[in-house]
DNA sequence: TCAAGTTATGGAAACGCTTCCACGAAAGAA
DNA sequence: TTCTTTCGTGGAAGCGTTTCCATAACTTGA
């Protein structure tokens, strides 16, 4: 049988409630009586159980990091992992555990998160990208838990316990919008994830609005969903090349999409700027690596991780009001945009 | 205060073992009794204490999936995303949760995992990767709980509840020498990931080995650490074409340090193939779509977190005895490996 | 010298469930 | 009819801690 609190107390004579005093440090413990305690404990190789102290006490420390398995956050995509290390870090250094849920079925991941919530198992949550039309922060709202969103989330909850970290996804495609008319791009595609998540909206609706603003007309069926992964986005942009012969650029909402487009550029014998530009969002490690170098926005998700995860920690720890914040990104301009205008 | 089972038990009028009972889906339960409680718990809005049932019962549904933050499978690693998805996936149609837990400090690490199987937190095990000399499968491996590891592990350990996924890195690399030579390489470098894992070992050493068996005389200081990140490796890479100019392949051993190639080669204005030949290992979504694509060994990641996953849930759920397996793998000829005997 | 603090410790209730054992009632077997 | 079984249920002892309260032995300070 393994040894207990107990037993302990029994080899070294006390009570079990100086036993448990000795563990947790407390300080009215004779010298004596602790260094007795702790050689019994050391000598019977005793291990406390971590779910009795968690029932008697306040809990687990950990965090819930809740992630959508078919997404462009999804987990192969290097966004994923890069976030997921740059929050684990910081939880680490708090000492807290990572506990990782896809939240593919939303109900089911409610009542997964309130048990967990309600059975004191985590202390905060990072929500990976909210979906539209989720009701999970509503619902989550009301248990009082932290929580921070890494991206936009539905603006008609207000809720002291959440907090979002975030790029201004909207303003940079508006800029992206800006920047190919300057280059005299004025038939403009769109390869970009699936709507259903705020991100992926905000991507596409701020190109949209700067075409608008510009009097630039633009058809619906340039923007196409490209799915999550390379090959879906390199089917959708075959489909789009193939019947839009006069496209001249294509944003990619996400660089893993750029990757599909330039397959099928390559496909078709097309060549990236002079036949078609790309401008991609992101920058992820090979991106400034292709042929031609991907421009694309840099987004630091590194930073995003570390941010959220510090604002949890700090929500869970002090109560303290947290704000929501917007980071900062860099247009990289490299070679997969042309210059019509030089032409 | 939160509903317990007792406030349902006085509420239906029965006692705590019959709502206990309902919860569990005992049959000995009279349905109009077991529809009485569960209304009762709607009413109340009753959720049960996941922290009290693991105390008197058998604890969590958890397995824990341990990983180098430093290393090749660090999480900003495409592998590292890929493979803790694959995993999930099979966790959730279990229905168990992940934790994820960092070994960079091992010992600390031991303890912990020590801690959460003596509090049945965990179930299971997945190691991405084994250390060379780590103490880690040697401790756990007495307690009896089930492990996968992913890759190899000290070969001295024998235990019935250690299990390995893996690919057979040093045979490829030992192919991908003979590979090199056939195309006309005798000068060959190699950049690869730390040594202190099993992984970035083998693949080293089959290459020294084929190397050797040819007799193919090979300087070691061609071998060079690159680190983990693009970045590193590009350092290494700049180092090594600068100081052996006789260099003409380099094999990278993950397509991460390949583009450290192929970011100096570019710096340095060298052609690939043409000046120097590249040959990765893992095939990311990237490596074909590098200009020259990328000549590189596909590895089965998705597939090595499924079969993990799926042999570690049946050694959890049936004591069966599982055995270890080896993947295969497959070369990808593309053009970044020039022939030299047909210039 | 004695009341009023301290201090180190023990006892036992609580945390919220599960589960073994017991028991009465109903049902089947002889 | 009587003796076994079986079934539905309740009682209460765990599971391994923490923590509140009590207590006894020492200080202090006037």
């Amino acid at each position: 049988m393994k040894p207990t609190i107990q037993l302990v107390a029994k080899k070294a004579g006390v009570s079990m409630s100086t036993v448990s005093r000795v563990m947790n440090n407390h300080p009215a413990v004779l010298p004596e009586t602790r260094s007795k305690v702790l050689s019994v404990m050391k000598e019977l190789d005793y291990i406390p159980n971590q779910l009795a102290r968690g029932l008697s006490s306040n809990g687990f420390n950990n965090i819930l990091i809740i992630f959508t398995r078919s997404s462009t956050q999804a987990a192969d995509n290097p966004y994923f992992g890069n976030i997921i290390g740059s929050i684990g870090m910081v939880a680490e250094q708090n000492d807290y555990d990572l506990i990782l849920h896809s939240n593919d079925n939303e109900d089911n991941e409610i009542e997964k998160a309130v048990s967990m919530i309600n059975s004191k198992l985590i202390k905060g949550i990072v929500l990976l990208s909210s979906r539209t039309n989720s009701k999970f922060l509503e619902v989550l709202a009301g248990t009082g838990i932290p929580i921070v969103v890494i991206g936009k989330y539905n603006p008609s909850i207000h809720s002291e316990c959440i907090v979002s970290v975030d790029t201004d996804n909207y303003q940079d495609s508006y800029e992206i919008g800006d920047y190919l008319l300057q280059m005299g791009h004025t038939h403009i595609g769109c390869i970009h994830a699936p709507l259903n998540h705020y991100v992926a909206v905000d991507r596409v609706q701020g190109l949209k609005d700067c075409l608008k603003t510009r009097h630039i007309a633009f058809d619906e069926d340039c923007f196409v969903d490209g799915g999550d992964t390379v090959d879906t986005a390199y089917m959708a942009a075959l489909n789009l090349l193939c019947s839009n012969r006069q496209l001249t650029a294509i944003f990619a909402t996400d660089d893993i999409k750029a990757l599909g487009i330039y397959k099928a550029a390559r496909n078709m014998n097309l060549r990236i700027p002079e036949d078609i530009s790309v401008f991609g969002h992101n920058d992820f490690d090979f991106s400034s690596l292709l042929t031609p170098p991907l421009t694309t926005i840099r987004v630091p998700i590194h930073e995003l991780g570390m941010i959220s995860a510090s604002k949890l920690f700090s929500m869970i720890q002090s109560d303290k009001k947290e704000t929501s914040q917007m980071l900062p990104t860099k247009i990289q301009f490299r070679g997969s945009v042309a210059n019509l205008k030089h032409q």
